[in-house]
DNA sequence: CCGATCACG
DNA sequence: ACGTACGTGATCGGT
């Protein structure tokens, strides 16, 4: 028997966006409603295998109904902007697959799928029909079913409905269930039903009776009188709202089997689509090895010298190469990619050794740009340091679109040479890179030779986006450069003493033992004090402390939570110092003793594609959270010190975000405060509050502080309360004070909340921009965020900016000078450098020099600089 | 694998 | 009324 199953478009669609949490693609389109639909899709489909599938749409959805605010107002809502954008999406990407669709004028989705299941049930047919919807249960039979999806708490189950089953659940047969609605009315369709008679009563006359002519011709024998009057004088309203019930299953249209048959779904067009909506696990659907057979009949497998020496002489004559090296615990070698479209995998074999490719490629540099994907893990095959060399395609991808969490020759192949190129799990699944090589070595080389080919020809592609988007300058001065200087700082690594760290751990364990008894003492019980939950529940059910919930999980046990109950109970004091020094010995003592290398040095990866705002990360350890505000953990840093017969050189911008600020705002108010040469803080209490400089306090600075934090993350009067701990009003008042007494501030944060609403993005002093797709959303906090974004990324993009030109000059200072200095360390607004005792003039000369040079500003960079034989001292 | 927590700028 | 400061990463517990 043939199988068809019809999808009633908008109805689930809307179930989708309702019950899938909210999910946006880098480029900022909401994709939650897709993604539950297609979920919906696959899984029927896989479920079913029909041979048939249509997908029907109403022509005009200009309302939609939310399910939980219309069960209780019963009235529709206008669709939400994130639910109608995706509407469209959906329905390319429904015809990238190849599925059939049906809208028609005048036609409700309903009728359209009423009307086909009744004629594939006539062909013979199997009716699946699939819809969020209840008003289909009146064409359930018993080889119609309807299917209601549920989707809760991520997981979808169906229920389903042939007639016996609707029969069971509502007491009436299909047809019956019609005239149910028709009687209890339904004010979402607009079905005004009876007066007087809800769910239930309708329900009752509906099994008494058995049809609306039957209940009319014995109207007198119900037995509510209100109900029975209001029966008679709305019997008209009643066989309207039938009528208005009633689904057509016999409507005019042409609709042809043939063209909605179940063909392969999983179409190349299709797999853009699904690329584009960033549905990274729906993709585990398509079949792997997607042929791109016209590419990859150039790609070819190297492992002889002759053949070798020939591909690096042709690289040497080209103008720009792209490369890849495939490499991950073991070294398997690299592929060229060259204009022809001529691709070769020069495998590690023989005389190809990694000696040998790392010579060839070294001198290749010379003679040719070279092209490729995370430049820095490759600079160890390739002996040079002239960054105008090379092109990271990874690093343009990440300037052009920052917000994404992952950036991979594949996506970039996809999203800017519209060429899909099959992910390593679908070629070689979990093997590794070497065990790939061996067992599959001619679809290893087309990995390869991929990798390299999209390096080269994205180039072209990336390099003309960068440029209209004048962002050319900052890949070729800015960032690409600075690839050179992390790999340097990565290659250094900082010198740690293993048994000082080692001690420091030790030192903390009886502390944290005697705190452990004593908050169990306290408790009356052992339980785990590291597990939120458990602790919650001790502190708030237990020992019934004031305070109640506030996480999604239940209470909150953070600590600025817990400092306000610190009074209520002596545990809660205990449990604090616990967690600081539990952090302390996990993530600091124990955490760092694991990356101490062969060397005595821990070598920190630096991620340049990470951070919305262009700010460089840490990672493996992350050196950029060394404790340092409170005396404990700070001493941890005692532990970092430089090689013998050097010393630690720590220079830090003094509030170069304000600076930076006062810059890009022009605030002559604000530009002459820095000019006063004084703390800004205590200048900003005075001009504010309109008090002598002398005489401000301590709070008045403290609060005026906290506004100029508030300023730089973009201001909200509930922010700042929180911050200040005070109310919101007295916070809004701060904030409009600040404001009268710096207009300027005021218009630039306007501006740029202004541009990004315009242009979509917010961009830096040096053209470095940042997305903010949070502005067009319809959501209150989303939208706020999205201010707060506009505001707050300018600046921290622009500081980020600064220094990264301050690391390139220092760096290369230390170079020309010919310098046994180190430039080790970034912190954000910190340079750290080991300097060898002779040089430590030159170094405080070079950091003063290069990091106030970094960018000429309408006030002064001022850095402030400590020396000192552990970053303890120098700090 | 996610959320809560907390370390830094 | 909505319920938050901006940007990160590591560890832990709990599913």
């Amino acid at each position: 028997m043939e199988k068809l199953v019809l999808i009633d478009g908008h109805s689930i669609l809307n179930r989708a966006f309702y019950g899938v949490p909210d999910l946006t693609n880098s480029a900022g389109l909401h994709t939650n409603a897709i993604y539950g639909f297609l979920n919906i899709l696959l899984k029927i489909l896989e479920e079913e295998k029909p041979d048939y599938l249509t997908v029907a749409f109403d022509v005009k959805a200009p309302t939609f109904r939310h399910e939980l605010y219309n069960e209780y107002k019963g009235t529709r809502k206008p669709m939400p902007q994130e639910l109608r954008e995706q509407v469209p999406v959906l329905k390319e990407t429904l015809a990238a697959m190849g599925v059939k669709m049906m809208e028609k004028a005048g036609l409700e989705a309903d009728d359209i799928l009423g009307t086909i299941a009744k004629r594939a049930q006539k062909e013979g047919m199997e009716v699946s029909l699939v819809s969020g919807d209840r008003d289909l249960l009146q064409v359930a039979t018993d080889v119609i079913k309807v299917r209601i999806p549920k989707t809760k708490g991520g997981k979808t189950e169906i229920e389903d409905y042939y007639a016996a089953d609707v029969e069971a659940k509502y007491q009436v047969n299909p047809t019956a269930f019609i005239e149910l609605k028709a009687l209890m009315g339904d004010t979402a369709d607009n079905i005004p039903g009876v007066p007087k008679v809800g769910e239930k009563t309708a329900t009752e006359l509906m099994v008494q009776f058995g049809s609306l002519e039957n209940l009319y011709a014995h109207v007198d024998e119900v037995g509510k009188k209100s109900v029975r009057e209001s029966l008679i004088t709305n019997k008209e309203l009643a066989y309207l709202s039938k009528t208005l019930a009633t689904i057509n299953v016999d409507s005019p249209f042409d609709f042809s089997f043939e063209e909605a048959r179940v063909h392969d779904f999983y179409t190349e067009e299709a797999y853009v689509a699904f690329k584009k909506l960033e549905f990274k696990n729906l993709l585990s659907h398509f079949e792997k090895g997607i042929s791109n057979e016209s590419i990859t009949a150039g790609f070819q497998r190297i492992d002889d010298l002759a053949k070798a020496e020939d591909i690096f002489q042709k690289a040497c004559e080209e103008e720009e190469v792209g490369f890849a090296i495939l490499k991950k615990d073991g070294f398997a070698g690299i592929a060229l990619a060259f204009a022809d479209g001529s691709c070769f995998f020069v495998q590690n074999s023989g005389l190809l050794t990694e000696a040998y490719l790392t010579e060839k490629m070294s001198e290749a540099a010379l003679h040719t740009r070279l092209c490729c994907g995370d430049i820095k893990s490759a600079y160890r095959y390739i002996m040079c340091d002239d960054t105008q060399r090379f092109f990271d395609v990874i690093l343009a991808a990440y300037l052009l679109n920052p917000l994404k969490n992952d950036y991979t020759i594949a996506d970039v192949a996809n999203e800017y040479l519209g060429l899909m190129i099959p992910e390593w799990a679908q070629r070689f699944g979990k093997a590794s890179l070497m065990e790939a090589l061996s067992s599959h070595p001619e679809e290893f080389t087309q990995h390869a030779c991929f990798l390299a080919y999209v390096a080269l020809k994205a180039t072209l592609v990336l390099r003309k986006k960068l440029e209209e988007a004048g962002m050319l300058t900052l890949m070729n001065e800015i960032e690409m450069p600075l690839t050179y200087v992390l790999y340097d700082m990565e290659q250094e690594g900082i010198l740690v003493k293993p048994e000082e760290l080692k001690a420091y751990g030790a030192a903390l364990v009886g502390r944290i033992s005697e705190l452990e008894q004593r908050i169990y003492k306290e408790a009356g019980t052992e339980f785990n004090i590291n597990s939120p939950k458990q602790l919650g529940e001790i502190l708030f059910d237990r020992l019934k402390l004031p305070g109640g919930k506030k996480t999604k999980t239940g209470y909150s046990t953070a600590a600025d939570v817990l400092e306000k109950l610190a009074p209520e109970h002596m545990i809660v004091a205990d449990v604090l110092e616990y967690r600081g020094l539990a952090k302390l010995k996990s993530t600091y003592a124990d955490g760092l003793y694991t990356f101490i290398g062969e060397d005595n040095r821990i070598h920190s990866t630096f991620n340049q594609t990470i951070t919305a705002t262009g700010r460089i990360s840490s990672t493996d350890p992350n050196l950029q959270n060394i404790p340092m505000r409170m005396e404990l953990g700070r001493q941890i840093r005692k532990v970092f010190v430089p090689k013998e017969g050097y010393i630690f050189t720590d220079a830090d911008y003094s509030q170069i975000e304000l600076r930076i600020l006062a810059h890009m705002s022009g605030d002559g108010q604000l530009i002459d405060a820095y000019k006063m040469h004084a703390d800004i803080h205590r200048i900003t209490a005075s001009q504010v509050f309109h008090i002598p400089f002398d005489e401000v306090t301590d709070l008045q600075r403290r609060n005026a502080k906290a506004v100029n934090f508030g300023i730089v993350y973009g201001i909200s009067s509930f922010g700042l309360s929180q911050g200040l701990s005070i109310t919101k009003k007295e916070a809004a008042e701060y904030i409009e004070k600040y404001f009268a007494t710096y207009p300027g501030v005021k218009n630039f944060l306007d501006q740029a909340v202004k541009d990004a609403k315009e242009k979509g993005y917010v961009t830096t002093l040096f053209g470095r921009r940042r997305p903010v797709p949070e502005l067009s959303s319809s959501n209150f906090m989303q939208r706020s965020f999205g201010e707060r974004v506009a505001m707050n990324s300018p600046i921290q993009g622009t500081a980020a900016d600064v220094i990264k030109i301050a690391m390139i000059k220092v760096h290369r200072r230390l170079k020309e000078e010919k310098l046994a200095s180190k430039l080790i360390l970034q912190v954000h607004d910190e340079l750290l450098i080991e300097t060898k005792k002779e040089e430590a003039d030159k170094v405080r000369q070079i950091l003063e020099e290069e990091m106030s040079r970094a960018a000429q500003l309408a006030v002064r960079l001022e850095i402030d600089l400590h020396e000192g034989n552990d970053w303890y001292e120098a700090k």
